[in-house]
DNA sequence: TATTTAACCCCACGAACGTGGTATTGTAAA
DNA sequence: TTTACAATACCACGTTCGTGGGGTTAAATA
């Protein structure tokens, strides 16, 4: 059985997902709470609780603030943030605190079903427009200035920035030892450095 | 119409994908190939490929290092990575390479099929555990892990970083060459790796 | 007090790297 | 059609790195 908990002020959505997540096999739904300091109350007797829906836009202790509180109280919970809102900032925010998954509203019911038996098994649920805000997070800054290099000699400085040696390199690409040195020499010229340390320091810093 | 390519050496797992996909509404599989060698040679002509799922475990060059290539050649290009590993690191890697979504292998094929269609439209696929790692990547970036190193041994990471031989930055910090490769060899037993260039790499990925 | 750890230093040997060449093939631009 | 460059490959030599030891001193910790 997964125990299930919802905070929502808004009662048209709080209750149909209340009555459908009830209705559900395997799923205890106990709790549910128009704000967190009511929930707070009344987890106090009902615990543990597995999953929380928690929506972001709350009166009183907001949903973002409240998070680290409720982490801090039941350490073992995962919360679902629920939110019309794809904000980066919020989004980070939460999962900093501690979310382990991030929903739209407008997600059907069934996918919330699933996202919450995602997480239980230790998967994190993320809708996949917050997901895409996620990834570009971590893609870097697009300068886009042409690489002066060939393929050929992208594909080495790759097997470079992964800490392979020249003899790995030549094996995975196929080629000599005296052939990856060679076009080492040549990229060494063009980024006008002398050094593998230096090949491998200018690609992560994007400056390839 | 959504053109999607494949590029995956194993053939019993590249066929039948194609063969599902290609039998799916508004959808154009024209490519398959088993390295990104093939690959690029094969989208020459059949360009534009909207989607690419790509392999990670490949022949030659990895589909990790292929990523950057591919998305230099064709930077419109959407990449799913397929993976049976769930490694923290490569998965960073992967995004910060330009991939916009992550799947593992075992995920069924109308789901990959929903995933091409969310990255389609913006989205961006995650297969739950593995949106778990990165969910984890932001709690563990708020408290920030101390690393293992000593003041010393970080003069000479930076040192390293900064593109010097071990004998330049004996001049700089005033040592001998011999006692910076001991802290060296001290380095690489903390950080488990054993070469200087995966040193630059940890650090410029800030993992250390 | 005993033990651990950081920081310092030395030696030796093989592996890996950096640099100077030369050379062939194929392709693409001038 | 000459020119240029990418990709391949080889040789030689010196430098740098990686790893196996060895050691001393001072400071902090158990």
């Amino acid at each position: 059985m997964i125990s299930v908990a919802i905070i929502e002020d808004i009662k048209d959505i709080r209750e149909p997902l209340f009555q459908f997540l009830s209705s559900q096999e395997n799923f205890l739904c106990e709790i549910e709470a128009g704000s967190v300091e009511e929930f707070i109350e009344k987890a106090k007797t009902v615990l543990p609780v597995n999953v929380l829906l928690l929506d972001i836009g709350l009166p009183g202790l907001s949903g973002l603030g409240a998070i680290s509180v409720i982490k801090d109280k039941w350490p073992e919970i995962n919360i679902i943030m629920l939110t019309v809102f794809d904000d980066a900032e919020k989004i980070f925010n939460a999962l900093q605190s501690g979310a382990v998954g991030y929903l739209v509203k407008n997600t059907p019911l069934n996918k919330i079903r699933e996202a919450i038996i995602d997480t239980y098994k230790g998967g994190a649920p993320l809708s996949p427009e917050i997901a895409r805000k996620i990834i570009q997070y971590f893609e870097k800054s697009k300068t886009n200035i042409q690489s002066p290099l060939t393929d050929k000699e992208k594909m080495i400085v790759a097997g470079m920035v992964d800490g392979q040696s020249f003899k790995m390199i030549a094996a995975n690409l196929g080629n000599t030892l005296d052939t990856i040195k060679s076009h080492a020499k040549n990229i060494y010229r063009k980024l006008q450095v002398n050094s593998k340390s230096e090949v491998i320091a200018k690609s992560l810093r994007s400056e390839i």
